[in-house]
RNA sequence: GGGCGCGUAACUCAGCGGUAUAGAGUGCUACCCUUACAAGGUAGAGGUCAUAGGUUCAAAUCCUAUCGCGCCCACCA
């Protein structure tokens, strides 16, 4: 008994209660204690405080395709979902909300703070995952994780253990990127750089008791810098010893503008003469040029700025002011004191917070860092071997380039939201010595111990003491999410997820990542699982708006995926998105793309309904063709379309499977076989082929538009309470292929296509039908039109009045060749002579230019003997082709006469 | 300063392991509500594949240069 479908789509219903259907069955749930093979792909985790936007619709989709496209193929496929905490970006969210109440995170102090931000987990951070869900995503929600769940974090902690113990990571001063208004360190990759166009100024420093007839008359040097207000933390002035412009300066002191400090003048190799005014002035704490500078000429940095960007102790009378404000007070002293030379247009590139945008401080602090080259090692290794498949393969080079330059990652954040850093130091060991300042490398160092696991004895093991405090920093977010592939699975335990589902197969995510995350992924996975963490990683483009701007919501050019599927469904969305995208371009969206993937799944609606009209009572059996010339060519175009989505899912080529399946279900089952079926006499045998081919176009379709073809295919006969979802993939039969078969339909096709053109051409009207005569070369043609009269006459709207070898063409009649097919179409007075011969000559002439052309080609001795056999065939039958064609229009163009 | 990607029909893009008179969707034109579908059907118009060289029997496809556009990385103060 098969249920009807109802005469209008409407996605929105039909998703919503599919995806419950198959929640409640538990159909997404791995299995980790099966015997089948195991695939198995992690989410890239989103950020809590995010909303789904197209970047994640296409990167889900991409994910969901692979992993119902494994399922349905028998695997037991795990997607395991999640989300991390995103500790600055939530961390910032729960202090705006703080701020609206009048309140800040220190009056609130950090537990209080934390239980605030938890519960603010807690309400909206599942907004993301139901989202995904919206779209249709089969990942095993019972898995679902969170960075700063108690597996994780325990995860997270013994990595920082055994880093630790590795003497990986390490605690020191350097120059990192500082956001003053989150007031926190960044890691390398979190600072973006953008080009501004700003300023270079220049400054005089006096030189200390410089005569100023000594050189040019001048008793001063001249620097350059884009950034005035580091003065107040010069501590010398570098040129190159090669410059001889400043040769005379061996052995001098300058002395600063404005707070007079004497510095002094250092000659070093690393100063580039033609930049500036090729003297360098050096501030250590505030650049990491001048930083190694210091480091390699013994100098003391000072330090000048505060947490907030505002101007500290170290800056005399400008103490307090911000760093900008500075600058222009600067700028303006040092013209009243005649030292400010003059300033010119500079573009360089700024770090800006990847969180609030605001202009990063380089900047000498205190923070805990991870030694990543002795990582790299292994992971540049097995992208070189192969084991792990960049795809598209360009990435490859981006990877291994940044791996191999790779740089020690800063991992402590001066925040409190995320894993706090489970070093504990004894305010008695360390003898006065603030925790902040103190340098850490590895285990040893008196007074500094970690404590993380179950030991909670925060005792001092070195005196005994209990006068211990806990560093107040905590880890980058990445630094939890680096180990997702198995903090996920329970690791650091060997569970029966882990042993069954890692390494995972494939990591799909966007360019951006490549570095903050999946470089990091494959080393942790590496180093701490022994073991790579994925074998295959997809990555696809950008999604754009129109103008090629990356969509962001401060920009306000966002398309609302939620939006969009309100509108027309996921199923249009889905497809839509998957089809313009090409591996891995980048993706220019506007709206109206979506109303390819909606008339699509229209178009399989109303097709699916017109399948299920005519099957009554029919009780479904093994489709067999037989005889039947459609039936055979619709079971072999169809077998070619599982081929085709096949080779092109196993390439990760998306946009290729979709759209064969866009071509054969549109063009070739709906344009085609619906309408050959309507004629059809051996109805039990068209029935038979019709809902066979529907059930395989609905498989096949099923990874891409899972809810239409979900609704549709548990309405075919004899699904007894299946889902399509668990059921079973095609499997390309090759014996299905049938080459004779497709031949002669496509030459069936042809004719009747000619006859429209005739039609058309000629301006007969629809209802009027014309007389056809075919005059064929054998037996065999005259055969396939004969026994396939009903299609030509009905399709073609004409009657047929003979078909023999010696037909002569008729009277006031047009015809068409169609391979070696003759058709006549009876116009009677309907035709224009004239207008029948400027047609013909035009046709003549651009099939003469042509043949010149491949008669060329063929007359040239080298294509003939270099190029395959196969080729020069089938130029030779091109131009048989032609030729005849020629021969038949200039009969045609006598006939007339 | 390096690296990468893109310039193909009015628009948005496929095609780029060499061998179609270069494809799709949208838009456009004409006709059609033909009992699955007007979110549709039939037929059609529309392209010197950015430019210039080169390799080849053969180039949109490979190479080189040029011009546009976009992205990523980098410590030019």
């Amino acid at each position: 008994m098969s249920n009807i479908i109802p005469t209008r789509y409407e996605p929105k219903e039909i998703e919503e209660r599919i995806y419950a259907e198959w929640e409640e069955k538990k159909l997404f749930r791995a299995d980790e204690s099966s015997q089948k093979s195991a695939y198995s792909i992690v989410i890239p985790p989103p950020n809590v405080t995010g909303v789904l936007h197209m970047g994640h619709a296409l990167n889900n989709t991409i994910q969901d395709i692979l992993v119902r496209w494994k399922r349905m193929q028998g695997y037991d496929t795990l997607w395991l979902p999640g989300t991390d905490h995103a500790g600055i970006a939530t961390q910032n969210v729960v202090e705006r909300a703080l701020a609206k109440e009048k309140r800040t995170r220190a009056d609130m102090g950090r537990d209080k703070f934390l239980e605030r931000v938890w519960q603010w987990k807690e309400e909206y951070g599942g907004t993301i995952i139901h989202q995904l869900k919206r779209l249709g995503c089969s990942c095993d929600w019972t898995r679902t994780r969170f960075t700063m769940d108690k597996g994780l974090s325990e995860a997270v902690m013994e990595v920082f253990k055994r880093l630790f113990e590795d003497r990986l990571l390490y605690k020191g001063d350097y120059i990192i990127n500082w956001c003053p208004r989150c007031g926190t360190a960044l890691s390398d990759e979190e600072a973006e750089h953008r080009d501004l166009s700003g300023k270079l100024y220049y400054i005089k420093y006096q030189v200390e008791g410089a005569l100023k007839l000594e050189i040019e008359n001048k008793d001063y040097i001249v620097v350059a810098t884009t950034r005035p207000e580091t003065l107040l933390g010069d501590v010398a002035v570098a040129v190159n010893p090669d410059d001889e412009r400043y040769s005379w300066l061996e052995g001098k002191k300058v002395i600063l503008p404005i707070l007079k400090r004497r510095l002094d003048v250092i000659f070093d190799k690393e100063v580039d003469p033609s930049f500036g005014t090729g003297a360098l002035k050096v501030t250590p704490a505030h650049d990491p040029v001048d930083f190694a500078l210091a480091v390699k000429h013994d100098l003391k940095p000072i330090n000048a700025m505060n947490n907030d960007g505002t101007i500290n102790e170290n800056g005399g009378e400008y103490q307090g002011l911000d760093r900008f404000e500075a600058r222009e007070a600067i700028v303006e002293e040092l013209k009243q004191r005649h030292q400010f030379v003059k300033m010119e247009d500079h573009d360089h590139s700024v770090g800006h917070c990847y969180r609030c945008h605001t202009v990063v401080e380089p900047r000498l602090s205190k923070q805990w860092f991870v030694r990543m080259k002795p990582l790299a090692v292994e992971g540049i290794q097995v992208v070189n071997e192969g084991k792990i498949r960049f795809h598209p393969e360009r990435w490859t080079k981006v990877y291994l380039n940044w791996m191999e330059n790779i740089r020690d990652w800063c991992v402590s954040r001066q925040i409190w939201w995320g894993h706090r850093i489970p070093v504990w130091y004894c305010v008695d060991c360390l003898g006065g010595k603030s925790p902040r300042d103190v340098e850490v490398d590895g285990p040893g160092v008196t007074g500094v111990f970690l404590v993380t696991g179950e030991e909670k004895t925060t005792k001092c093991p070195f005196c005994g003491g209990g006068n211990t405090a806990q560093d107040p920093d905590v880890l980058d977010t990445w630094f939890s999410s680096w180990l997702w592939p198995f903090s996920t699975m329970g690791w650091p335990r060997e569970t029966a997820e882990l042993t069954k589902f890692y390494p995972t197969d494939a990591l799909v995510t966007a360019q951006e990542i490549i570095f903050f995350w999946v470089a990091r992924m494959i080393m942790a996975g590496l180093k701490f699982r022994e073991d790579i963490p994925f074998r295959d990683v997809y990555i696809h483009g950008t999604v754009r708006d129109s103008t090629g701007t990356k969509m962001s919501k401060s920009l306000g050019n966002v398309i609302d995926p939620l939006e969009v599927i309100q509108e027309v469904g996921a199923d249009a969305l889905r497809y839509s998105i998957i089809s313009i995208t090409s591996q891995g371009q980048d993706v220019f969206l506007s709206k109206d793309k979506f109303e390819f993937g909606r008339n699509f799944a229209n178009k399989l609606w109303n097709a699916s309904r017109y399948v299920m009209m005519n099957m009554e009572d029919h009780v479904p059996g093994k489709a067999s063709a037989g005889n039947d010339l459609a039936g055979k060519w619709i079971m072999s175009a169809y077998n070619q379309a599982v081929d085709d989505v096949q080779k092109s899912l196993v390439a990760f080529r998306f946009n290729d499977a979709a759209s064969a399946l866009y071509e054969f279900v549109w063009h070739k089952y709906c344009d085609w076989y619906l309408e050959l079926s309507k004629l059809s006499e051996d109805k039990v045998v068209t029935r038979e082929i019709l809902i066979t081919v529907l059930d395989g176009i609905l498989r096949l379709m099923h990874p891409f538009m899972p809810f239409i073809t979900e609704e549709i295919w548990q309405k075919l006969p004899s699904k007894n309470g299946e889902f399509l979802m668990t059921s079973g993939w095609p499997v390309f039969d090759e014996t299905s292929v049938d080459l004779v078969a497709t031949n002669s339909m496509e030459a069936l096709i042809a004719m009747i296509t000619a006859v429209r053109n005739i039609r058309s051409f000629w301006n007969i009207e629809p209802k009027v039908s014309v007389d056809v005569v075919f005059k064929v070369e054998n037996k065999r043609d005259a055969a396939l039109i004969s026994e396939n009269s009903v299609y030509v006459e009905k399709l073609g709207r004409c009657s047929i009045k003979e078909i023999s070898e010696k037909a002569a063409r008729p009277g006031k009649s047009v015809s068409s060749l169609v391979n070696r097919i003759k058709v006549f179409v009876l116009l009677g007075d309907a035709i224009d002579l004239e207008k029948e011969g400027k047609r013909i000559s035009d046709r003549i002439e651009e099939l003469q230019n042509y043949l010149i052309t491949l008669e060329k080609k063929l007359d040239n001795k080298d294509f003939v003997s270099r190029a395959p056999a196969e080729i020069v065939e089938k130029e030779k039958s091109k131009k048989e082709k032609f030729t005849r064609e020629v021969r038949t229009l200039k009969e045609n163009l006598e006939a007339i006469k």
